[in-house]
DNA sequence: CGCATCAAAGTGACCGGTCATATAATCACA
DNA sequence: TGTGATTATATGACCGGTCACTTTGATGCG
């Protein structure tokens, strides 16, 4: 029992590990040896718990998305009769966050489908199921903004998220490339502010 | 004059060969071998010609945009009176041929910002410059578009621009993990012939 | 003892990059 | 123009290091 859960554990810590170094280096730019190092994790245990490298990396994936689906939750939760407002204060705490460090990172989503969606169909259906998800809450968000009254309701809360969550991963690689925060606020803006209101 | 010649036509066989490459399998996805194979040029001469992998990449992401910059700005010239009718069939005839290439590759810029924004500054600044190179010609198109009285006036043409490109890339993105050009016919519509309509 | 789990110590392959040598181009001078 | 000296370019064998992954003996528990 005490085995099972340092193997949790164990496997938690490599997850972590993993997203953080993942998402500033990339796949093949990250070497195992860095990530078993940092968390001092033999690399044949590595083995033992994942089997190999691709399937870590699909991991990692799913357990990246997972605090950001909850905290936007908790954004809507907390915003009860106005939906709207909690998507714009989570937006606007996200771009305050990346500017704080220093637009490195940012998206793991984003930053791996461009280097693994076309070589590894393990970590793209990851990566297709983790965004899904991510755009699911969108979805709730902006259904429950359309039923307030607050945006446009001649297209689908579905569409909205769909177009929002694309344009938003679209301005984050801009972002990155440009080291400002201006396509976020940009995005923000003309999107949510302008073209999805009533 | 002869060696010359040659010389510039390995170094344009390089970087052809590594634009369809480093798309396909991102930078550290792709070794110098297989590119020096595949066009049969010795390693040392690689090293004369670019000096490192980086620089190479460098230069490989410069050279990428250039056909796209002037395909768009072929499609303009050819809409004379019509711009706006111009970047439609430009777009068109962009998702059809991604279609027909499987969503293999798509665009070189937006699969290695993730990549290497954060640790290679020569490449970020290609990227960025290049990125801006191709803005440029969209804004140049859509001030055209203002001026025939086809889309909106109260944002710049540049602002147009900047979020067309940059919600482009992540529509590129989307349809790479969900193999569909579905975010992409989303974002022409929505974006194009929707929001930035008059 | 039997058995499943684990991790230390490799495994060959491949990485980006270098360097001694071979070849070619240029120059000096008659 | 002919010829030997000098410089510039081209090359591929080779480098230390790292890669993802495997093997195998140790370990712990029922």
């Amino acid at each position: 029992m005490e085995k099972i859960n340092q193997k949790q554990i164990n496997r938690e810590n490599l997850l972590n590990k993993g997203v953080g170094l993942l998402m500033k280096q990339g796949y093949h730019g990250t070497g195992l040896k860095e990530i078993l190092d940092a968390v001092k994790i033999p690399k044949g245990s590595f083995y033992n718990y994942f089997g190999s490298k691709e399937n870590f990396a699909a991991e990692t994936i799913e357990h990246f998305i997972l605090p950001y689906i909850t905290q936007l939750q908790n954004y809507l939760a907390q915003s009860e009769g106005n939906a709207l407002g909690g998507l714009e204060r989570y937006i606007k705490e996200s771009i305050v966050e990346l500017e704080r460090t220093d637009f490195k990172g940012s998206c793991l989503l984003g930053n791996l489908i461009g280097e693994l969606s076309d070589t590894s169909d393990t970590c793209r259906i990851a990566l297709k199921t983790s965004l899904n998800r991510y755009r699911d809450v969108w979805e709730l968000g902006f259904s429950c903004a359309q039923n307030e009254g607050a945006i446009r309701t001649d297209k689908s809360a579905r569409e909205l998220a769909d177009i929002w969550v694309n344009a938003w991963q679209g301005a984050l690689l801009r972002m990155k490339v440009e080291q400002s925060v201006a396509p976020l606020t940009q995005c923000y803006q003309e999107l949510l502010l302008n073209f999805f209101k009533k």
